[in-house]
DNA sequence: AGCACGCCGACT
DNA sequence: GTCGGCGTGCTC
């Protein structure tokens, strides 16, 4: 028998390496082995491709063992990391670090160690009858027994009895289920008449297909009917729904009908830490089917669900963020990204850099399931999808009982500084808004696009500001530490009393942000009861929730928050909504500014108005003519994505061309500068006008690191695929250069 | 990513 | 005289 191979990815940015089979080793590829890479280092790896060429270097490594029972990958998910490899510039090894962290062992570890730190699953304390009572003659006579003296261990004993089924059993019931408290338990035991162990977490599965569905109205019923009719002719279809159109309703309808067939369904949320309350809505229809999942679980709970849906045979349900495209849900059927226009979707910090909503699309296609992508405001390159047909489109415009759309109202805050009509950051359109919003008992959100207190502090003297020593920033002021922070190395520093430049002794935090706009609310509408809701409020989940719990419940009158007000909830009793300061949205030069302003002044927008009577909707801003704001006044998102997508067309960019960002980083600065400009012009031999740059991003260093970057633009019809292998191609000969050996390179294949 | 191998400063 | 700093280089 011809010796055997296997190529073994592992958890490394590599390529994959290639290891001998022993002899009896029964291998599959998508297995997980162990072998030991290096000297003294041991790995858990996937079986990538199984062949018999064996590599040319000295000495090959044996696998040393298979580590999983259960395969760990599909065959699609095997082709979905090659894809995400392949198209984000990217190895495989970098999509397991990611897909699978809890075979991402810290190093050091012996091989004993690694082995025996197999997976242990999560257990609970589980309650059974003492074998010696389980039998109607002693049992009634234990309860006689109890009775009288010990009414509570009586009823204990019954419940658990109850539990275990109709005829007495030592069956052991999960603790949680029993309403009996501990010290009763405790004191069973304690009696020899029940048994307390440790078992691992029930994992049975709900069976009957019956979900109590919600019901649709007859616009909701003819948009599923849209949306399935064109699935029978696109993969994937884009859901357009206005907010409060109940595009949830029809995600749900959709679910049931995988799940009755047996299928998997995959939903995306764009935040799942902040859709608590959707959860608990789809595990009230779908129960034990429902699994959710993000990257911020303990490691524990994120093996235990993955090990058990890859022994899953279908009719899972996971609500998931981006991560959850990687899980082993092997008949996957429909998979849903809900607000797929949301940034978030796409990793941009770490590898793999991948957006999951072209990743679901994508994994859709390889399992031959549909995707559906739904949002009020899609993306514009979803959108130009739709219209050139390549997605299947349906629309929801109807809203919950002809609920109205907020009025919205443009406040000049220039004219009202002139007037005298503006009081620190609200222009009075507003503060008699609010007022009389208050009087009538009605609740207020108000929309500020920065946290904390003061972006910077500043000598008015001199113009001397406080800058972090690592970072080209400025530091941030924290009111409550009364320190300045660096948000991107963390380094603190005391506020000084004095500027370290001129002396002056008027240093003044400058700028506002959501701390800043609570403090001064408080001073304004000193009666009203004010919370705020951002990041470092909503510090945890529970956090969150309190928040919103005393919103919902009016025992807040005014939640000044970031973006995360947009997020989730339907407050019924807010009438009115601020934006405090659009300016910053509209005047970013970002090419995507306007979309991104259109959809989230839409979203914030969209919190306002009740059943009853429509919202209202207050917009600062010293741009009152910018043309943006004229559709969303209007909610017009068909004149907008008119308007943007011809100008990306006049200028080149997504979706009438494929960006892909390198990024260049070294310690020294014109070492670094050298080495981007001369790749740039090589660059531009084989690329010409397409390539853009050498750029410093607005943060230019950090962590004593200069940062540059160059762009490369794609149009359509040539391929990108090509171009980017060209790009890595001259990136690496270009930084093989002995003078560029500190300059690393990184890429950034669409970048948001 | 880790870890080894390899050449220059403050310690027993 | 050695312990250890982290700069390059390799891992089937």
């Amino acid at each position: 028998m011809a010796d055997r191979y296997a190529d073994i990815v592992l958890p490394l940015a590599r390529p994959a390496y290639t290891f001998a089979v022993p002899d009896r080793m029964d291998l599959a590829e998508g297995q997980a082995v162990v072998v030991q890479f290096g000297a003294r280092r041991y790995y858990t790896g996937i079986v990538w491709r199984i062949h018999d060429r064996r590599p040319d270097v000295g000495h090959v490594k044996p696998i040393l063992r298979i580590s999983s029972d259960v395969p760990l990958l599909t065959a699609p998910q095997r082709r979905l990391w090659e894809w995400i490899a392949a198209y984000y510039l990217c190895t495989p090894g970098e999509v397991m670090r990611f897909a699978l962290p809890q075979l991402v062992k810290p190093t050091g570890l012996s091989l004993e160690e690694l082995i025996a730190g197999t997976f242990r699953p999560r257990t609970e304390p589980y309650v059974s009858l003492d074998p010696g009572i389980v039998d109607e003659e002693a049992f009634d006579r234990t309860m006689a027994g109890l009775i009288r003296r010990a009414p509570r261990q009586h009823a204990a004993l019954l419940e658990i009895a109850a539990a275990g089924g109709e005829r007495l059993s030592d069956e052991a019931v999960p603790r949680r289920c029993l309403e009996a408290d501990a010290p009763t338990l405790a004191a069973l035991r304690k009696k020899g008449l029940i048994r307390i162990a440790e078992h691992e977490r029930s994992t049975e599965r709900r069976a009957d297909n019956r979900f109590r569905l919600p019901e649709l109205t007859p616009a909701q019923q003819r948009t599923l009917q849209r949306i399935v009719g064109d699935f029978d002719t696109h993969p994937t279809v884009l859901l357009q729904g206005v907010t409060g159109s109940g595009k949830t309703e029809i995600y749900i309808h959709l679910i049931a009908r995988t799940l009755a067939d047996g299928g998997d369904a995959l939903m995306l949320v764009p935040e799942i830490a902040l859709t608590s309350q959707l959860i608990a809505r789809l595990e009230r229809i779908f129960g034990s089917r429902v699994t959710a999942y993000h990257s911020k679980l303990p490691i524990r709970r994120r093996t235990e669900s993955f090990l058990r849906l890859a022994r899953s045979e279908g009719g899972e349900l996971v609500i998931g963020a981006r991560s959850a495209i990687f899980l082993p849900l092997k008949r996957l059927r429909l998979v849903i990204v809900d607000e797929e226009h949301e940034p978030g979707y796409k990793q941009s910090d770490s590898q793999p850099r991948y957006q999951a909503r072209d990743a679901a699309v994508m994994m859709a296609a390889l399992t031959g399931g549909h995707t559906l992508l739904g949002s009020a405001t899609p993306s514009l390159e979803s959108y130009a999808n739709a219209c050139s047909g390549k997605y299947g489109y349906a629309r929801l415009d109807e809203r919950y009982a002809d609920a109205r759309l907020p009025r919205i109202l443009v406040s000049d805050t220039l004219r009202a500084v002139k007037r005298g009509e503006r009081q620190t950051h609200f222009n009075r359109d507003l503060t008699e808004r609010m007022a009389a919003a208050l009087r009538r008992g009605e609740q207020i959100l108000l929309f500020q696009n920065r946290r904390g207190f003061a972006p910077y502090v500043e000598c008015p003297a001199c113009g001397w500001s406080a800058r972090c020593p690592h970072c080209n920033v400025t530091l941030t002021y924290h009111k409550r530490e009364g320190r300045l922070q660096c948000h991107y190395c963390g380094h603190t520093a005391p506020l000084p009393e004095y500027c370290p430049d001129c002396g002056g002794a008027d240093l003044r935090p400058a700028g506002f942000g959501t701390e800043k706009v609570e403090e001064e609310l408080a001073k304004l509408f000193p009666e009203a009861r004010i919370d705020r809701l951002d990041r470092d409020t909503a510090t945890s989940e529970s956090a969150y929730n309190a928040i919103i719990a005393r919103f919902e419940s009016g025992r807040t009158d005014i939640l000044v928050g970031t973006q995360m007000i947009a997020k989730g909830f339907d407050f019924e009793r807010v009438s009115l909504v601020g934006i405090l300061n659009a300016d910053n949205l509209l005047l970013n030069p970002d090419f995507r500014a306007a979309e991104r302003a259109f959809q989230l002044m839409t979203q914030v927008a969209g919190r306002a108005g009740r059943r009853d009577a429509a919202g209202e909707v207050v917009i600062q801003t010293s741009e009152p003519d910018h043309p943006l704001l004229r559709q969303v006044i209007d909610y017009d998102y068909d004149a907008m994505a008119r308007t943007q997508l011809a100008e990306r067309a006049a200028f080149g960019y997504p979706p009438y061309a494929r960006l892909t960002e390198t990024t260049l980083r070294g310690r020294d600065r014109q070492m670094l500068y050298e080495a981007a400009a001369a790749l740039a012009a090589e660059l531009r031999e084989r690329f010409g006008r397409r390539i853009m740059g050498p750029v410093a991003p607005p943060v230019d260093r950090i962590r004593e690191t200069y940062i540059v970057r160059l762009l490369l633009k794609v149009e359509p019809g040539a391929s990108a695929a090509r171009a980017r292998a060209i790009l890595c191609d001259v990136v690496r000969r270009h930084l093989a250069d002995p003078r560029f050996k500190s300059i690393t390179a990184s890429y950034n294949v669409d970048p948001q």
